[in-house]
DNA sequence: CTGAAAGCGCTAACAT
DNA sequence: ATGTTAGCGCTTTCAG
């Protein structure tokens, strides 16, 4: 069931079909109703795969992330289907793992023109490939919108948030909190936030006039594991920190692992603050103190950038040409673990983890 | 630059090139070459619409979930993302946000057969639209998979988990640790893993000759709002459970979080058993116990369901056709939270939560 | 306002 | 082993 059997059964010719369906004007009143008529029987859909090697656009878009099973990427995710939904776009998902190699060859294999456009949370903020791939794409054509990790040098549109300025703050919120000796659990040095959550960290500590101590900047690369191990490195420094900045959702994870297993409670034996919150500790004893992003906004945000350059691609001015970026603020969540009775002197006695059944075990 | 560009630069016919690019064998090894040659300077990429045009077939599929922020959906997803990179395949990604009318529009819309298969976990086993509409796309050559849910008096190949036994395993576990009036928050009824989860609920009471409690059955709907209710509900009867099995990880986190604002403890004052594990809890106090599964491959087998039938349509062998159906196991992980003191007669005294600082209240 | 014809880039049947 | 030709389903000049 073709273009060519509707108009066969209407008696006019495909292009007549065609410009109903495409809602063109040009068309007397009556034949457009004698169509539609055939049509409404048939239910005949027009061949997306045909109109795009006709017309040259698709109407899919592409998503790569490093981390498909991160909760921040699925809710970037779901920001992007639900503008896409809406405006009748479907979007391939692809996950990079994290890894260099399979970001590149997905990227090459884009090249081909299946998709219109192009968002991405590129792995690095510094790999040359992956930033003259996207150079390329952007060149032939396809828009190319970054969400959360930017990338250097380069000059794309995107949607970031104000890491810097939350990160500050959620350090500030420590201090204020009675706390000085803060260490950072940070991100890799390769991505923009990992960069700008450690800069605000520094910002807050010099604000206050705390001395920068290397030995608290400990290097969780935004994973589980990794932060776990970070988080005993501080931990078992001869002067530990009595507060603990985690620069991710994960590292916060790794972290209070580590602290759980070594019976400390948090809130009270040691503060933690992180970035980005956990919807799943809300059911916990674990009340997070977390800088809170407006996610689902960003996807549906860096959507919304990406079909508007569909209309107004770059060439056509280049002149005028404006970079579409933006970066959305983000905000503190406080619910009681930056608090410390340790560093308060109100500390009472002994670690509660460590008598069974008080504070965080219970058995 | 298309593959006449690189014929005529060959000195060949487009044929040819193509058939070197397919790599058919009717071709002479130094024409071959040569084709190569051309190629490899050239960077061209055959386009895979004008492929897909012309062979009818695409190497897109579509993965459908009912809510992609639902960390069990990722996983799934995850898996078949996996398995399409390997076979240079991509995947479209739905959300169908448990929308019924969603699902049907996004469904109708791949009649037109834009995708060469399709993964889904459809939102109620009971929809006769969505039943018919996957049986369209069936018939008309589109391989369906489902995943998780079953669809009601259908045949389609699909990949499940052996709920019935596992959740029956998970409330047995209850029963050893000595409870007697033992809850369970259910999933909706018109989804089958809800419905076999209640059904091993029931079987484990029965095999143990617990009398069951009509009022020990609330409906969490899978969401983690109606769970908190229902905990609610639960927790305010005038002789409430002392043990609760909840139907999947929404409900665990509804119920956690209406229990730990009541400041009970976890393992000690009321037991909680959940399916599907909650990794974000590993670094809490609560060590829960959970019916594991094999998430990420069941997506990533399904996807390999998928790949065989397009090698292998149903209609060739209509005769000796086979659906492929699998039923993977799952497993509980006994952590701690099944135990309870109350019901062992070992509890000493007011319940722990009420002491500030003593259990799961740190403040 | 409508239709004929060409073309998007590739593959496949049918020669040779 | 290679080339010619037609065609996948649609859109788009260009004529009329």
């Amino acid at each position: 069931m073709n273009i060519y059997d509707i108009a066969t059964e209407a008696g006019v010719s495909p292009t007549t079909v065609s410009r109903v369906l495409n809602e063109k004007d040009n068309v007397k009143d009556s034949t457009r109703q004698k169509v539609l008529a055939v049509i409404a029987g048939k239910e005949y859909r027009p061949n997306p795969i045909a109109q795009h090697l006709s017309t040259g656009d698709s109407r899919t878009i592409a998503f790569l992330a490093p981390d498909i099973d991160n909760a921040f990427f699925s809710k970037i995710l779901h920001g992007i289907s639900d503008y896409a939904y809406k405006h009748d776009l479907s979007v391939s998902m692809y996950g990079t793992d994290e890894n260099l190699q399979r970001e590149h060859r997905i990227l090459e294999t884009l090249k081909s023109g299946v998709v219109r456009g192009l968002i991405i949370t590129p792995i690095s903020a510094m790999d040359k490939k992956t930033a003259s791939l996207l150079r390329e794409l952007k060149a032939s054509g396809i828009p190319v919108v970054l969400v959360d990790r930017d990338i250097q040098g380069m000059n794309f549109d995107g949607v970031f948030s104000n890491d810097e300025k939350t990160a500050k703050e959620a350090v500030r919120c420590l201090i204020d909190a009675g706390h000085k000796k803060i260490a950072i659990i940070a991100g890799s040095k390769t991505s923009k936030p990992g960069e700008n959550r450690l800069t605000g960290y520094k910002a807050a500590l010099a604000e206050a006039g705390i001395a920068l101590r290397e030995e608290y900047i400990v290097n969780g690369f935004f994973h589980e594991k990794e932060s776990y191990e970070a988080a005993k490195i501080l931990m078992q420094l001869p002067d530990p920190p009595t507060a603990v900045f985690s620069s991710n959702n994960l590292s916060t994870l790794g972290c209070l692992r580590y602290l759980w297993e070594q019976g400390l409670c948090i809130g009270k034996d040691i503060s933690l603050v992180g970035f980005d919150d956990i919807r799943e500790l809300r059911s916990t004893n674990i009340q997070l103190t977390a800088v809170d992003r407006p996610i689902y906004e960003m996807g549906y945000e860096a959507m919304h950038i990406l079909m508007l350059r569909f209309d107004q691609p770059e060439e056509r001015s280049q002149e005028n040409y404006r970079l579409k970026r933006y970066t959305m603020d983000g905000w503190l969540i406080k619910r009681g673990s930056e608090k410390c009775l340790l560093c308060q002197n109100k500390y009472e006695g002994e670690k509660s983890g460590n008598q069974s059944g008080k504070c965080c075990r219970y058995y």
